[in-house]
Parts: C-alpha cells; structure tokens; sequence
DNA sequence: GATACCATTTTGGGATACCAAACTGGTATC
DNA sequence: GATACCAGTTTGGTATCCCAAAATGGTATC
C-alpha cells in the first residue's frame, strides 16, 4: 500500500477514535515525523480528509473538524433525503438474500460484544442498506454523512434499552423492505433517523461541559 | 491567489468547458506546463477534482472522466432525492425577497443571451433553491451534481421549445415555492428532473456516435 | 508480418530544499 | 502592568530532485 493511503488511513483511524481530538491543531510537520512519511502524502491524505470534513482550514494551517451540534442536525435532515431514497430502490429490486445479509451483521451482535463493535455495526447497517439500492451516488452520500456522523455517536451515551430499541427499528425496516413495502421501509427508517437524532443532539447538549473539560471542541447549535 | 487555487480553477474549467475532452489522458508535467506550476499544486489540484468526479485515476494516471451514461441516470436519482428535499425545507421558512432573486435570474435570460448563459443559469436556479433550504449539506449535493452533470448537458442538443418548457417548469416551481406549497413544489421538482433527465440521455443516446467522432469517451448505460 | 524482447524514456510517488508569511517570546517603552 | 515592537522560530506553499514502475519504441526472431 502506497504511503498516502497509509498516513490517509491512519490519521483517518485517529480521528475518528478520538486519539486526536475534535478542535485540535495539526501540523503537516507533526503528521510527517508520527507517520514517518514525507509531506507530500501527508498533504494528500489532509485533502483527502479534508473532503470528508474530517479535518479543516483554520487559517493557513490545519484542524480536526469540531463537532458542531448545528452540523449534526443538518446532517440528520440530509441522511433521512438520502437514505429514504435509497431504500425505496431497495425495495423495489433487492433480493431476499441480499437482505439476510444484512440481518446477520445484526445478528452478529449480542450481549458479549463490545460497544465498540455495536457502534460499527449500526453505522455498517445504514451504509449497506443504502449500497443494495444499487445508486452509486447515494450510497456514497450515506456513506460520507455516517462518517461525520460517526465521532459524535462515539460519544453518545447509549443505555442499553436506547440499543435494543435501535436494533429492533433496523430489523423492522429490513422486514418491509423483504416484502417490498416501500412506503412502510421509508416510514420506518425515517422514524429511526428523527428519533436517532434527538437522542444523540440531547445526549450531546447535556453533556457538552462534560466533553469540553475532556478537550474536545464542541459547537453549539 | 494560490497556485493551487489557480491551477484547480483553470483545470476545471477547461475540463467542463470540453476544451479537455472526456477520457483524455492528464499528466502531472503536462498540466504543470500548462498552468506554469509547480508539480505541488498540479497535485492538490487533480485531488481536488477527482473527489468532484472530474478527474479519476487510470491505473497509475489520470484521466478526464469520460460521460457515462448510467452515471448521468444514477444522478438524476440523487438529484432528485437531495433537490426535492432542499425545496420542501424551502417552503417552510423561505422568504418571498429570496424567491424574488432567483426569479430575478430567469429573468435576466432573453433571446439575446447566448447560450452558455443559459446553460449556466438553467444550473444556478438549482443551486441557488437548494441554497435557500439553509441546509448546507442538501446544498452540496446539488451543487455537486450539477457540477457533474454540467459537461452533458452542454452536449445536450436543446431546441429553443426544450429550453422553454424548462423555463416555465422553473416559474412554476418558484410559484409554489413562494405560496409555501411544499407539496406542489415537490411534486413539480419531481417531475422536472425526471423529464429533464429522459431528454438528456435520450438526446445523448442518439448522438453517441457522434460525440464519439469528436473525440470524446461516452460510456454508454 | 506478427511477436517476443530489451533499452530508453516518461511518469507518478515520495523526499527534500527554500521561501515568505504567521506565530512566539521576550524586551523596551510608557 | 499593559502595550508596542522586534528577532527568532515555525509553518504551510512551492519548487525541485530522486526513484521505481510503467509505457514506449525499436529490433531481433520465428
């Protein structure tokens, strides 16, 4: 694998852990001496990132993109437009066993896993789903807006009941879209999205002190 | 200006205005001749364009994407998920004196214009509702797409009729925009992208051949 | 004439050198 | 003590150099 996907791949893993934390400054220097590669890749894999809205402009220099509560409900409003979309294609022509897929990624879940595991396979659900509508661009949109999406669910305090709910809302939207029920998968998924959103907005609010004292720039709405 | 600044601008230009024709080869020494750069910002640039789908690697180099037809259909799917979404949050909060504005550029459009004026005004109305929405990731989207969609419908063979027809689609949405009718809107949205999407492909379709002879990489649905 | 093969050139990926602008820390001044 | 100012350092932007891999083109072979 070429350096610029490594350093891209890598920088990429910390910010989305949290090893680098929302708001903070990057050098192209540092990244260069962390990753022991030279500033070309570097630069490249900035760019790259930089298209994700991983990491932005501050300046002339460079920062970990805050999280931005105003962002993240903007964000919602643009998934439910995108994934609404796409799972109605799915309806129309997914094969049952694309679908069974699926289901087992969920069912892959269980009390022992770890929370880490969970939150993947929660974003993993959308992004396939929204791949089985065969629209390259769509799945794409879901794919970006899950990525942004995904440092802030990170710090979302999840109970498990919250958990259950949400995995029990994903097996109710693959079961209408087995049967083909369109407008029941759009309604249902659209539920998940909103209900989603106010969970992790709250979460986020009540607990913004919290996350600044830990360093992470957090935006208000 | 930057350099890197530059270059992408030029570059893109060219490449929308066909004076790089879709599937020719692009080399890095090339551009930086071009442009008179350096190898540096010839690099940011071509990153740049290739997340806007301008650009993409051909094995180790790159190449002018070529106009693929089952792309232009795929995006005419998007579009509609993303534009029907930004017109009915349009609805909901737009002012009259916003809807004025984008009227206001429809307007500027008559006989005397030529026709890239058009085209590039047929575009904007897009961009400039979607604007409206107040969400900056719907607007993105629609941005994007154009962008995308832009080197097409400049081959497209429009007769004065076609451009009419769309002209008096666009008033109609920005009627029902402005009474608030998020539905209607909707509904008229829908069904403009839709036609608007069937000409074109249909227009190029028939033309392939002789896109073809031009010069140009149609890649066909 | 077609094809396999090799020398040469070209090209993108990476590393490094240089510069001007921005930043930093300290100092003199009021 | 606050502030204006200046030297030194850091940093991103750019240019250039090096290299291995790929493309090229000519040639020998069948």
């Amino acid at each position: 694998m070429s350096q610029m996907q490594n350093v891209e791949r890598q920088l990429r893993e910390m910010i989305l852990g949290l090893e680098i934390g929302p708001g903070e400054k990057l050098t192209e220097r540092w990244i260069e001496g962390r990753f022991g590669a030279s500033r070309t890749p570097v630069r490249a894999a900035l760019l790259r990132l930089e298209t994700e809205g991983l990491v932005g402009r501050d300046g002339r220099g460079w920062t970990v993109s805050p999280i931005n509560l105003a962002e993240l409900e903007q964000i919602a409003v643009y998934r439910e437009a995108v994934e609404v979309a796409a799972v109605r294609l799915t309806c129309m022509h997914a094969e049952s066993s694309a679908i069974d897929v699926i289901e087992a990624m969920l069912d892959s879940c269980d009390d022992n896993t770890p929370r880490e595991e969970w939150h993947r396979v929660g974003m993993d659900f959308h992004i396939e789903l929204a791949r089985l509508s065969g629209n390259e661009f769509l799945f794409r949109a879901v794919r970006d807006a899950m990525t942004r999406l995904s440092r802030a669910r990170w710090l979302e305090v999840r109970d498990e009941a919250a958990l259950g709910r949400a995995w029990a809302e994903h097996r109710a939207i693959l079961a209408a879209a087995r049967l083909g029920d369109a407008d029941q998968a759009a309604r249902l998924l659209s539920a998940h999205i909103v209900g989603s959103r106010d969970r992790l907005v709250t979460s986020l609010a009540n607990d913004r002190r919290g996350l600044r004292a830990r360093g992470f720039a957090v935006v208000a709405a």
